[in-house]
DNA sequence: GAAACGTGGCG
DNA sequence: TCGCCAAGTTT
């Protein structure tokens, strides 16, 4: 007996993977409609993507699996080059962790990804959310792929007050709920989708959502109210100062940050400490060789998840014989791309021997108090 | 459970 | 310019 007030409709899976039949984005890592999934290449854009654009992703993706094609290719290539092939991606953890992760699939079993949730998420760097996504894409698993976009759609869905991060169990239950035994796979590209095209954190085109009728939160006109969460507050600014020093023979000295912690694992110019105190002015005394040191006018600034970093940058020329400290190196300048470099110091070399470094970004955005964009003057 | 962990794009 | 956001995991 149900009055026509009363009656509520239930999101029906089958309306998405019929909106999902027409609608799929054309993804490189993605099978064709109907193909079975590779689950190794699956697998590496699912640890691509983890808060990182598709846009950011792509070349990256491309250029990794061009070199190393398979999971045992890349089990068996140095650390080295594997955290060169993602320098630029950001949270290089995850380079660490997929290379540790590939060798345990080989050693521990057999060269195979396996099929479940739970050895999946026994693997490095593999936590809920991959666990989910690649045994459902991968393999046809029943399961809930909860990532942002999915957290979005569902708490809209349902207007889900509580705010994240603690909604996250009752979001869970709720899209576990609704995967379908058939397609589970495609049912979850499909939530993904939706949220990445449709339900968007801005302006959602609910006029095109195939789920428009039964949700809550656009029956209230309040789509954008969801999903609620609590704002955290930005870090402190910290400074700091980068030390850029050309060898006559047209070298530069680098080294490599300690394994564990921020941009663990890449290599950088020598730097002073990052500290929100920290007085540019004595930057001089954190040099890493005696030299003249010429300070460089403008900074460099870049924003990590957790501070802004502001970068004053020390330059010199030493003569062709000087030998590199204890744990440091020269580069030739010529080799600077198959340096891991991340882009913070992308950027301060750019901003010490000019945006014409063999870098990709120039100043851009890095660069503040504009000095023009030419390489630094003899001293 | 909170904090650490990169980078680029967009309004 | 600035805050938010992006297919999260680890400690």
């Amino acid at each position: 007996m149900l009055t026509s007030a009363a009656r509520v409709t239930k999101p029906d899976p089958a309306d998405l993977l019929a909106w999902y039949d027409r609608h799929r984005r054309d993804l490189p890592w993605r099978a064709g409609a109907g193909e079975a999934a590779d689950p190794y290449r699956v697998w590496l854009s699912e640890i691509m993507l983890q808060q990182t654009t598709v846009t950011a992703v792509r070349p990256f993706y491309e250029a990794f699996l061009k070199r190393f094609p398979s999971v045992a290719a890349l089990a068996e290539a140095p650390a080295d080059s594997v955290m060169q092939a993602w320098a630029g991606l950001g949270y290089y953890s995850r380079a660490r962790n997929l290379h540790a992760c590939a060798k345990a699939v080989v050693e521990r079993h057999g060269g195979r990804f396996p099929e479940t949730e739970d050895e999946l998420l026994k693997l490095p760097g593999i936590g809920a959310y991959t666990a989910a996504a690649v045994a459902a894409i991968a393999f046809g698993r029943r399961a809930a792929a909860v990532d942002g976009n999915v957290e979005r759609v569902v708490s809209r869905l349902f207007s889900v007050e509580e705010p994240l991060p603690k909604a996250r169990p009752l979001i869970r239950t709720l899209t576990l709920d609704l995967v379908p035994d058939g397609r589970p796979g495609d049912f979850a590209q499909a939530l993904m989708d939706l949220g990445a095209t449709i339900c968007t954190p801005k302006r959602p085109a609910c006029a095109l959502c195939p789920w428009m009728v039964p949700c809550k939160a656009r029956a209230e006109g309040l789509q954008e109210a969801y999903p609620k969460k609590l704002r955290r507050e930005a870090g402190q600014l910290r400074r700091g100062a980068a030390f850029v020093v050309l060898r006559a023979d047209d070298s530069i000295l680098l080294r490599t940050r300690p394994a564990q912690g921020l941009l663990g694992g890449m290599a950088e110019t020598p730097t002073s400490p990052w500290e929100p105190g920290y007085e540019p002015a004595r930057a001089v005394l954190d040099a890493p060789i005696e030299a003249r040191w010429q300070r460089l006018p403008g900074t460099v600034r870049h924003v990590f998840t957790h501070f802004p970093l502001e970068l004053t940058v020390l330059f010199a020329k030493v003569p062709r014989d000087t030998p590199a400290p204890d744990d440091m190196r020269w580069t030739p300048r010529r080799a600077l791309s198959g340096e891991a470099l991340p882009g913070v110091m992308k950027k301060v070399i750019a901003h010490a021997l000019g945006g014409a470094a063999p870098l990709g970004k120039g100043e851009k955005d890095g660069t503040r108090k504009g000095r023009p964009g030419r390489g630094p003057q003899a001293s």
